[in-house]
RNA sequence: GGCGCUGUGGCCGAGUGGCUAGGCAGAGGUCUGCAAAACCUUUUACAGCGGUUCGAAUCCGCUCAGCGCCUCCA
């Protein structure tokens, strides 16, 4: 029996707002896409959320069996820009002010935002395909929407038709909002005379003569629309209908309200059977993003460097503080709170520690049935809170029960003979793997840690020594003189010294 | 204006009808040469009003407060 058959999933389904069970098209594997970066800036925060949300995901599928392809893409076509009039791209636009080939700026920023992705850990997708590497792809799906009559051109660029959409289908399915309502609100336009109506959006638009990025088409040299490279690249690598298909929360409405009806109108089925969205990051209750000038990039974070920071944060104590809460709630950034993920997450990495030095062979004398019971429901409780909706709140709160139990067991004040042997081996097994391979909270270490835990090691044997000696003054010296520097020396009961570095 | 969400103890944050969330902070204790860590014990809740129910933080209604999307956004 496979741990997915074992510990069945379930997802809140944007599409109904209903918590569901997870079925996948093909038994046993799982094809998820999720909308990237748009690489014209640095990733911040709340970029980060949406990726660590996913990667919690992706994780989770495969570590309980599936078999996941995991798509995410990178937009380096840059979206259309409302406030410049001819409709600029946004990379073009930002590679005249700083001088530079679109292209140089793309990468620059796919690199920087690789490097976010590997200090938190989340883990690259299957592919990451480019919409610039897709265009002929776009260019074919968008004759096929001509074809069928969703889409119609004006002055060499393309829009799709809404309203005939909506007769023959539905639109607003995954937002909720009715095309009457669309039509009489939201501001007017000048640039949409183009447009047959105003909820129209473009498959393809015409370049301006000074437009850098553009590329031949039939209808005129140009670039795809904002909604085509995601319906593109979806389909293309997952099929034209699979299982889960992710995004922040704010992409909801528009974006992928307009990759259904594409997609939709291209094949005549709905695309995506499960539409899964996190939500947002907030600083003092307000939205964290770019436009409102109160997003955190990682380094500033990372740091400290930042007026509304009092100190830096490591990237896992930062993984660990989202992870703390459900990915469907705002989760709200603030010094406190960050403090107290610090402690929480160090708490959890050092018992990570504890539980690799525990002892493979211990044997059991005199088993406890109730105890034992009660650890197998802790191992038990990891799987179900992350079954549920991937809850990793609860699941860090089961991990924390097993913390105490472990680090008791380690002390000695768990007698480990009351422990069958089996169960201890799980207990430790479930902590690592679900704090490693699930969560992907590891243990963080120096550079140059070897070299840092050789020293330490060398002071920790004299200041053993001095205790034997009952030498406090120079026993002290040492402890207090390293604890200046973030190194906390422990001593055990056993006389064993143990360090932590803050 | 339309669509939707949220309001939990000092702070963060799970929980959706009866059963301990958890972390941080606070208090007391055990251990220790003294500490730290660890372990044990422990205080403070469900925005307000009304309703449904044997029973509501959890369902319904109203009020208040805040937020998101409707424009590029994760």
């Amino acid at each position: 029996m496979k741990k997915y058959e074992q510990y069945p999933v379930t997802v809140t389904n944007s599409l109904k707002g209903t918590k569901e069970l997870f079925q996948p098209i093909t038994p046993g594997y799982v094809g998820i896409y999720v909308c990237g970066p748009t690489v014209y800036n640095d990733v911040h925060l709340g970029n980060v959320r949406t990726f660590l949300t996913f990667d919690i995901v992706t994780r989770y599928l495969r570590f309980l069996g599936y078999k996941v392809r995991y798509v995410r893409n990178i937009t380096d076509v840059g979206h259309l820009e409302n406030d410049a009039d001819e409709g600029e791209d946004k990379i073009s636009k930002r590679a005249r002010l700083e001088k530079l080939e679109p292209m140089e700026i793309v990468h620059q920023y796919t690199q920087g935002f690789h490097d976010v992705m590997r200090q938190f850990n989340i883990l690259p997708p299957n592919i990451e395909p480019t919409a610039t590497g897709h265009l002929i792809e776009q260019i074919e799906l968008i004759k096929t929407l001509l074809d069928k009559g969703y889409a119609y051109v004006v002055n060499g660029s393309v829009y799709f038709d809404v309203t005939k959409y909506d007769r023959e289908h539905h639109y607003g399915i995954l937002s909720g909002r009715n095309i009457e309502e669309l039509m009489e609100s939201g501001r007017k336009l000048e640039s949409q005379d183009e447009k047959r109506n105003k909820i129209d959006f473009a498959l393809w638009k015409k370049a301006s003569p000074t437009h850098i990025m553009r590329w031949p088409s039939p209808w005129s040299d140009g670039f795809p629309g904002w909604h085509i490279e995601c319906t593109v690249m979806s389909t293309k690598y997952l099929g034209q209908e699979f299982d889960i298909h992710g995004g922040g929360m704010d992409l909801k409405f528009p974006h992928h309200e307009c990759e259904i009806a594409q997609a939709t109108g291209a094949t005549g089925h709905a695309p995506v059977r499960y539409w899964m969205h996190s939500n947002m990051l907030t600083v003092n209750g307000q939205k964290m993003s770019k436009s409102l000038g109160n997003s955190f990039l990682p380094r500033e974070l990372f740091t400290g460097a930042h007026p509304l920071l009092q100190k830096g944060y490591s990237p896992m104590t930062v993984r660990f503080f989202m992870l703390q809460s459900h990915y469907s709630s705002t989760l709200d950034f603030s010094n406190e709170a960050l403090n107290a993920a610090e402690k929480g997450y160090k708490r959890l990495a050092h018992t990570l520690s504890v539980v690799k030095d525990l002892p493979a062979n211990y044997t059991s004398n005199n088993p406890d049935n109730s105890l034992n019971e009660e650890l197998k429901k802790l191992v038990e409780e990891c799987y179900r809170c992350m079954s549920d909706d991937f809850n990793t709140a609860k699941t860090l709160a089961a991990l924390f029960e097993m913390s105490t139990r472990i680090n008791a067991i380690r002390s000695g004040e768990l007698p480990h003979e009351r422990i069958e042997p089996e169960t201890l081996e799980l207990l430790k097994t479930t902590y690592v793997s679900f704090m490693q391979d699930v969560l992907g909270l590891m243990e963080e270490q120096a550079p140059d840690g070897e070299l840092i835990d050789g020293v330490i090691r060398v002071l920790i044997d004299i200041r053993k020594k001095a205790r034997l000696d009952r030498n406090f003054a120079l026993s002290d010296k040492i402890r207090d003189d390293l604890a200046a520097l973030g190194i906390r020396l422990m001593d055990g009961k056993d006389g064993e010294i143990t360090y932590r570095i803050d």
